[in-house]
DNA sequence: AAAATATTTCACAAATTAATTAATTAGCCT
DNA sequence: AGGCTAATTAATTAATTTGTGAAATATTTT
């Protein structure tokens, strides 16, 4: 990997990094969610919610739309998909 | 993912996330390295690159061996040389 | 034993990150 | 319009992380 590869790629672990992020991400991986049920399942504040998800945002990581005045959030980046995949094979072996 | 696992993984995430350090694994990808090598490689000070060194060896991802008064560094978890190849597939393609 | 080399540890300042609360925006409904 | 719900933004504070330089440790060499 070359430096600015290194530098893209470690602001994108960092992004991920975070329990309530990383945990974002998961419930994220095979459907679209609501801030408020994010928020529900992460057991948080709303603000609290919508910080983390603004961090993810503005990494390219995670999208969403409007409805009426539900936000629904999705994973935009496959490879994102592909990477959590692959951890949880490493990692969680068993389930 | 249960919520250990998470934080378990967020952890390891995190320890990977810094500039440095993702570097510093990438070079350990297939040769070990002593700390004046990592030094030179990464352009820091020797404190800076024995700090790094010591947040990967206390998450495990690192091990060294003391030869004369070198220090050897080398991946230690084969899980966190797959995910640095899955990394390098999925954000590097060319190359 | 003294000097030199490699690495670590320590203490500190600067910068970044995270959670909380309050205030604000936006859209729906009656 | 006014009230209600969902979400965001802003400001503040606490905690964590990072880099630096100096001192300490360990091993080799002369």
């Amino acid at each position: 990997m070359k430096d600015e590869q290194i530098d893209a790629v470690s602001k994108l672990l960092k992004s991920m990094s975070h329990p309530i992020r990383l945990k974002i991400l998961c419930l994220l991986q095979d459907q679209e969610l609501s801030v408020g049920e994010i928020r529900d399942s992460v057991k948080t504040t709303n603000a609290n919610v919508s910080q983390h998800l603004n961090i993810l945002r503005s990494q390219g990581i995670i999208d969403f739309r409007k409805d009426a005045n539900f936000i629904y959030n999705r994973i935009t980046d496959k490879r994102i998909l592909e990477l959590i995949q692959k951890m949880h094979v490493l990692f969680c072996p068993d389930n």
